[in-house]
DNA sequence: ATTATAAATGCAATATATTTGCATTTATAA
DNA sequence: TTATAAATGCAAATATATTGCATTTATAAT
């Protein structure tokens, strides 16, 4: 299990005015140490390794870290739920998603400011998110056919 | 009704190895007339205006659509699939998706190649296709609130 | 024109993802 | 210590999408 200062994960749900249970301060460590968005499913089974948890409270911890704003949320092609913890004062970045296995990998930042550039595109709507997910073979699937 | 010659329409589906069937012929003259991709409900609405049809062929013509690229799809935040005519040749677009209203409103072409700038980001991976979505609120439901 | 065949369709049932209602429990602030 | 709002679990409901199977139909070959 990955390590993290426990105080940090309770001053941050504190800070968000959600109350510190073993359930919520599970699941935002579990996100925090994501190295690419997860869905219910694998967030649900990760959780389940330290307390005992409903699945509908892992739908409505991510509902609520969402509209709280620690995590990011967004569709994959398959129609599951991903979501990302939300690191902050940092830029997006895109999404590859494997069409056979359906696993996501973080790319890189883009090269430039996509609030700014894509924004201006909808100039007469307000944009709270952006969404680029590339979809594809990843390198594992590729080399298995 | 907007017009289009059937014609065309049928050779379409014939050049894809389509049956040429009621359905299918109305399925994708709605689709390349319309402004802006449409869910499988709309859809369905649409195709009974002209024909009695079943919401599972929808479902299944939709697919065959997909598979035979002559559509594209993608599954907006509201976790609901996408369809929009795929113009031969043409660049992606990318789209906003009303938070509220859930009604998405397709934005003008990138400014540069994004298939060869965001490809790049995933060189070991085979990308097939890009999607980028802006996700917030309308202009009309803006003025509502 | 007739016919054989694969494709398409409708209907019912199923699968999967997600949400809701409600009673009970729990963290937290007073 | 206690009152209260928030959180939770369980069952049921909802929404989206898919599958199996029997029947119908478009199309290509005759």
């Amino acid at each position: 299990m990955v390590c993290m200062n426990s105080d940090e994960i309770k001053k941050e749900l504190r800070e968000k005015g959600i109350k510190n249970t073993r359930a919520k301060s599970v699941l935002l460590h579990i996100l925090k140490n994501a190295e690419a968005p997860m869905d219910v499913n694998s967030l649900y089974r990760e959780c389940q390794k330290e307390t005992s948890v409903n699945l509908v409270t892992v739908y409505r911890t991510l509902q609520q870290f969402h509209e709280k704003e620690l995590v990011e949320e967004f569709v994959g092609k398959d129609g599951v739920s991903q979501y990302e913890y939300l690191q902050k004062g940092s830029i997006a970045h895109p999404h590859f998603q494997c069409e056979k296995c359906n696993r996501i990998i973080c790319l890189e930042e883009l090269g430039f400011d996509d609030a700014l550039y894509f924004s201006n595109m909808a100039k007469q709507h307000r944009v709270n998110s952006i969404n680029i997910t590339l979809n594809g073979v990843c390198e594992d699937c590729l080399s298995l056919s």
